[in-house]
DNA sequence: AGCACGCCGACT
DNA sequence: GTCGGCGTGCTC
């Protein structure tokens, strides 16, 4: 009986590729390693069976099986096919985003030699260069020494050859186009966990005695035998090394040897391991909790709870102990103390043997909270963030596999984390566009991890001071129980919030300035109180539009459909055209000098518009010298490092006047904020976005948020243009049951959701008649087959029309169902397939957040 | 997506 | 005549 297997391949094909099992036949789930057009692939089975295909397609042997048991269990898998299904994504795709096992399978390329090459070995050797080739002299050596170097037949990786004969892949790819080289994809299982090296000291017979080098270096001999022969002497570096190692058993992680003995160089070690006395060893590095230190802070579980949020932990509390799938909608102001509740959660899940999965937006795995899950949950807690390596998030998600962890935190993609048991999910600031994946599987987190929690029968909880829309209006249906908490901890009253009406405020100035008189005064009676401030300015760089005043165009990117934002260089002066300065477009990270004219008609009358938070901050140096000024944006922070400098700088009062891009708002708990500046964020309500006033809205709030937070109480100071806007309006009197129930009525009239389930539908390509085209070939068959209760807008360009050279055009598909929306879908992917349209050409985003 | 194959212009 | 650049089509 023969056996097949079904495997999806993360290739962006919607089909499974079917393989036949030779030896060890594969589980459902398992990994498999197979050939697929000239390469090998990991993929997984998700179907063994005996169907012999019908088409008759050459069934290639599956090459390896990587798993004897299913690497994914079967509650994910289902949940994969979900997500398949839901976001009309293929399934192989899918699983890769499932599995952080890239590390685990390294392939690389091989190169051997081929006859041909060895043709020129032996005949062109006598021929000398051929005076054809376009080839340097040197490169032809070059060439010619790869063929010598692989004239035993055997194959060599291109590490191998670049080290031996100085080949780049550019001169071994042109020797195997010459049909010099023959080139095998090669892909091998990788232990995941992080390899660390160990010197080891090699025991050598010396005689018939029993003696080895280990007991003659620290018996205090001098001169070292090795297999009978005499060593020359070594120097004392060389000694200090064996000595060491001899003086802790003969092994020891080469880290730690160099720690233990500074004064040696590098190269000692190597002179060791050439002349046999000492050998190199890779093994698996033991798990460390990488780079989490114990920020002192009390473990969470020893606050005490107040009234709300006791009655809070107890609704989750009970829906955990009657079982079964129940999700929440956790509403709580900012500063209500959701995070305790959270903690006090997953500690009773946990206390109930169960596994809690905790996500947090992007930036919001903060120092300050992962200070906290460590002294809470200790190494039972995995982290799982963006900025693991691949070999870090393999060894955490391997931790989790085997048990070890029962408590995951982290970012969007955490919500596949293999845990068992799984009890309790919570998703914290579940309002987050960071949980919308913006590539292909375009899943939500939010989305995702209340069908995991589904699937396991598990407790969900959504939690927010501001939910969406979407999760707001589940729960006014009932399919979410509601939890509020709508006090502030030690009730700590909410900030005031006073709007500044910026067009009068240019009424009565006569000239646009940044920061309003209110403002600027606000701030330094603060800073003379010894309080500290925040300001919001939305924009990165320093002005984010260079236009020219002759023909009134604006600089953009050479790759995008976007204005170019001008960075002034760190140690800049006032002057405007000095070398040093640049634009960039903060969308695929062009830079280029400023012009001197500009670029479309020559006129040297270029002007700066628009203020950034590089500009932010300089203007606040001016107004303030005294202040200790901190700046908190993308190209302030780079790392988590970074963050966490400022935030305890802050903390220490280092910094009492902190400016910066949306990331200040998120989360932070800083007591001695008491105001909070916001400028330009309603700059989004002129945006064509239906999700605009939302966005705005939390914003507002979250930043409002962070004022107050001590034993002082917090003022909010707005700048807006918009100042009867309803999102302004409300966020102003931090209510957030009214602008809701304004959002809703507005997006039920327009049919946007959560009235309806949309679709953005993007047709790309490099070519704009291609784009176009296609465009409208899809326009015309929506128009004739007038799918029943779905409508579609479109084609249209998209908002950014060309983004790093691609051109987008859109359309957006609204229904009532989803599932009627999802087969409108399948169907447009059939039609564009049999109308020869790439499928890479095609974007389907379900659920989209952004219409970009 | 990534790879092989094949057509075509450039160079000798 | 080769070389190598790119467009096309397929992948179990």
């Amino acid at each position: 009986m023969p056996l097949f297997c079904d495997v999806a391949l993360p290739v962006p094909l919607d089909q499974m590729f079917t393989y036949a099992v030779n030896g060890v036949v594969p589980v459902v789930g398992a990994r498999v390693l197979v050939p697929f057009s000239g390469q090998r692939l990991m993929g997984v089975v998700v179907r063994v069976h005996e169907d012999a295909p019908k088409d008759d397609f050459e069934i290639k042997p599956v090459q390896q099986v990587l798993d004897d048991a299913a690497l994914l269990p079967d509650e994910l898998m289902e949940l994969a096919r979900w997500i398949a299904a839901y976001y009309v994504a293929p399934l192989g795709e899918v699983l890769r985003g499932m599995l952080p096992l890239g590390a685990e399978v390294k392939r690389h390329v091989v190169y051997r030699i081929a006859e041909a090459g060895r043709r020129v070995l032996y005949e062109g050797a006598a021929k000398g260069s051929s005076r054809r080739s376009k080839l340097s002299v040197e490169e032809q050596n070059r060439e010619y020494s790869v063929l010598n170097y692989l004239e035993d037949g055997e194959a060599a990786k291109i590490s191998a050859l670049r080290s031996a004969t100085g080949a780049n892949k550019s001169l071994l790819e042109g020797m195997v186009r010459k049909k010099w080289l023959t080139r095998e994809a090669l892909a091998e299982e990788r232990d995941a966990r992080r390899l660390e090296r160990v010197a080891v000291l090699v025991r050598h017979e010396t005689g018939g005695g029993e003696e080895d080098v280990a007991n003659e270096v620290s018996g205090g001999g001098y001169q070292v035998s090795g297999m009978g022969k005499r060593l020359p002497r070594l120097n004392e570096n060389q000694l200090a090394v064996m000595a060491e190692l001899a003086a802790v058993g003969g092994r020891m992680r080469v880290l730690d040897l160099r720690g233990s003995l500074p004064g040696a160089p590098e190269s000692t070690l190597g002179t060791l391991v050439k002349r046999g006395l000492v050998a190199i060893e890779e093994v698996a590095e033991d798990f460390h909790l990488g780079g989490v230190g114990a920020h002192g802070k009390k473990h969470a579980h020893e606050h005490a709870l107040n009234e709300a949020q006791m009655e809070a932990l107890g609704t989750i509390a009970a829906a955990m102990a009657k079982g079964g799938f129940a999700p929440h909608l956790m509403y709580g102001v900012t500063g209500s103390g959701k995070t305790t509740v959270y903690f006090a959660a997953m500690r009773r899940a946990l206390d109930a043997g169960k596994s809690a999965l905790l996500l947090v937006p992007e930036i919001g795995l903060t120092p300050a909270m992962t200070g906290q899950l460590v002294a809470a949950f200790g190494d039972e807690v995995a982290l799982l963030h963006s900025q693991l390596t691949p070999d870090e998030r393999a060894e955490q998600w391997h931790r989790i596999r085997r048990g070890e962890a029962r408590v995951v935190v982290g970012t969007r993609s955490a919500v596949f984390a293999p845990v068992a048991k799984l009890g309790l999910i919570i998703v914290d600031e579940e309002h987050d566009g960071s949980y919308k994946q913006e590539e292909t599987p375009r899943y939500h987190g939010r989305d995702v991890a209340v069908m995991r929690a589904k699937l396991n029968d598990a407790v969900v909880v959504l939690g927010s001071a501001t939910p969406s829309l979407e999760s707001w209006a589940n729960a006014e249906k009932g399919r979410y129980a509601r939890v509020e908490m709508r006090q502030r901890v030690a009730d700590r009253p909410l900030p005031a919030v006073e709007l500044v009406d910026m067009r009068n405020e240019f009424k009565e100035t006569g000239q646009e300035q940044i920061f309003s008189r209110k403002l600027i005064e606000e701030t330094q009676a603060t800073l003379d109180r010894g309080e500290q401030v925040i300001i919001l300015l939305n924009r990165r760089g320093y002005s984010f539009v260079v236009m020219c005043r002759s023909c009134g165009g604006k600089i953009e990117c050479e790759n995008c459909a976007i204005s170019m934002t001008y960075h002034k260089p760190v140690s800049g002066s006032d002057a405007i055209a000095q070398p040093g300065q640049r634009l960039e477009c903060h969308y695929c990270g062009f830079r280029r000098g400023v012009p001197k004219t500009c670029p479309k008609c020559e006129s040297e009358h270029l002007y700066f518009l628009g203020a950034g938070s590089q500009q932010g901050e300089e203007r606040l140096q001016e107004l303030f010298p005294g202040a200790r000024i901190g700046r908190m944006d993308r190209d302030t922070v780079r790392g988590r490092s970074d963050m966490e400098r400022l935030l305890s700088r802050l903390h220490a009062g280092e910094i009492n006047l902190l400016v910066g891009t949306q990331m200040i708002a998120k989360g932070h708990d800083i007591h001695g904020v008491t105001l909070v500046g916001v400028i330009g964020a309603d700059f989004a309500l002129g945006l064509p976005d239906f999700r605009a006033a939302e966005r705005v809205f939390q914003l507002l709030t979250q930043v409002s948020g962070r004022a107050g937070r001590g034993d002082l109480p917090g003022k909010v100071l707005v700048q807006t243009y918009h100042p009867d806007h309803y999102a302004i309006q409300f966020a102003g009197q931090h209510d957030y049951p009214g602008f809701v129930a304004k959002e809703l009525q507005y997006r039920r009239w327009m049919h946007y959701p959560p009235y309806a389930v949309l679709a953005n539908v993007v047709i790309q390509s490099e070519k704009l008649e291609e784009a176009t085209g296609w465009s409208s070939v899809l326009g015309r068959w929506f128009q004739q087959t007038r799918l029943e209760k779905v409508r579609v807008l479109g084609p249209a360009a998209a908002p950014i029309v060309r983004l790093k050279r691609i051109y987008r055009y859109h359309f957006v598909l609204k229904a009532e169902r989803r599932q009627v929306l999802g087969e409108a879908l399948r169907a447009m992917l059939r039609f564009a397939d049999a109308q020869g349209i790439p499928r890479r050409n095609l974007v389907v985003d379900v659920d989209a957040v952004h219409l970009m």
